[in-house]
DNA sequence: CGGCGGCCTTGATTTCGGTCAAGGCCCCGC
DNA sequence: GCGGGGCCTTGACCGAAATCAAGGCCGCCG
């Protein structure tokens, strides 16, 4: 007989009470009793863009939950040249188990807000809880969709479907609500020029140049540099190349 | 093909027992039990280059484990345009847990020698075994790693450096016993130069113009148009941008 | 206020890789 | 042997995106 612990939200923990982890996340692999020792261990805080996430002191030891904002991934070449590899959008996971170190650089794109656990407990809970490492394993999968997804985008696509598919992407992204059949729909931009460059494998300057193309054919409106709104989004699907 | 029953040497299906997928892959995770029931429902055979190993008939309801050859995982744009997102080598194990239907075309590149076994199966063992689940997931976040260092690749590198890198990377997964500070290799090729080309975002003739060149810079050799031998592995790392 | 720095846009020019075209090599079947 | 087709190479030319360069906008701080 299972006991309904949803009804009085009784046995979980304040700090996970709201916590969009618990629902779409991770953390909707555990049971209560799981979810307080575990919240007992983790610690919630902000991060400014631009801070390095995974290598530093405070997180090289940690995996987190990423509770609101964008943080890129990216790797580099040794003569500086780069490129992001990933994106993350709340209630993503971040982190790489089984590895000490990784090749990948995590970084705050916005502020960010995240929710930090010992490395050490989340493995030990993987052993125990298979439902846990399920739920990571499918994360996984789904990332490795969208890599592959990306390499179709970043070896076949011409500049300008690569700044309709980012721009495709990121309305999805930002808004999961957001009805597939919406004519249009407004957001801010979670990365700079440069950064949307090193996402597609681009320059700043092809970047801007094809954002302000999309302007003029009254596909987007630019707001300000950091806000778009997609007029249509039938035509943004259509110049994606898809 | 029949598979045996007469389970001598500690329990092992002689259908396994000199199977690399034992060691180091997926059936690694299994006891002599589970591999014998495994092998009562799996089936060995060969297909040759070209031949779609997703989507058609007889293995749309199938996982398998690559034997021997390589298989090329394709993903293509509506008009034709076509980009390599992975490619497997023995013993990786072929197909995507937990989704009816992918994206992805898996296509033979070479001959290639599988073994096969029912989806349903494979999901009721990873319920069961946590472990067959944990190396699934481990084999899942290495393809993840490399799907990005190919994001790199495509997104950063020059034709060149493309092409180096590509050889590189056969060089290695060919040969995994190759000795990382060893001087020089040789090994014939697994893809067609189309196939090389859709791996690395580039055309044909690019692809051609950039081995000339490592060959007439005497960083290769071109013994015939399939196979080839690294003359100078250092030099060749030196091209690839790393 | 005025100057500075970060970020972005726009224009002029260059270059790398794509496109188009021709031909070579080799296997295979007749 | 001969012809055809698949695969690869090479050359000439072209164009998309990179590079180089200049300037605009805006928030911040002295």
């Amino acid at each position: 007989m299972t006991v309904r612990q949803d009804i009085h939200s009784s046995g979980i923990p304040v700090l996970c009470q709201s916590c969009e982890a618990r629902h779409r996340g991770v953390c909707g692999a555990l049971d209560p009793e799981q979810l307080v020792g575990l919240a007992k261990i983790s610690s919630k805080h902000n991060v400014e863009p631009g801070v390095e996430l995974i290598g530093d002191a405070e997180t090289v030891d940690s995996y987190s939950n990423v509770l609101s904002g964008v943080v890129k991934l990216t790797k580099s070449l040794s003569d500086g040249r780069q490129q992001i590899v990933g994106l993350q959008f709340a209630p993503d996971f971040l982190g790489r188990p089984f590895k000490v170190e990784s090749a990948i650089n995590a970084e705050a794109a916005t502020t960010v807000s995240l929710c930090s656990f010992p490395k050490a407990a989340i493995e030990r809970m993987m052993k125990e809880s298979p439902q846990l490492e399920h739920r990571l394993f499918k994360q996984t999968l789904n990332e490795l969709d969208e890599a592959r997804d990306w390499m179709v985008t970043l070896g076949r696509k011409s500049a300008s479907e690569k700044v309709a598919s980012f721009l495709l992407m990121i309305a999805r992204n930002i808004d999961p609500a957001l009805d597939p059949a919406a004519q249009s729909t407004t957001f801010d931009l979670p990365l700079t020029r440069a950064d949307i460059a090193d996402f597609l494998g681009l320059t700043i300057e092809t970047v801007s140049r094809q954002l302000t193309r999309l302007r003029t054919d009254s596909v987007i409106r630019i707001d300000s540099t950091r806000h778009v709104t997609v007029e249509n989004m039938g035509r943004l699907e259509r110049r994606s190349g898809a």
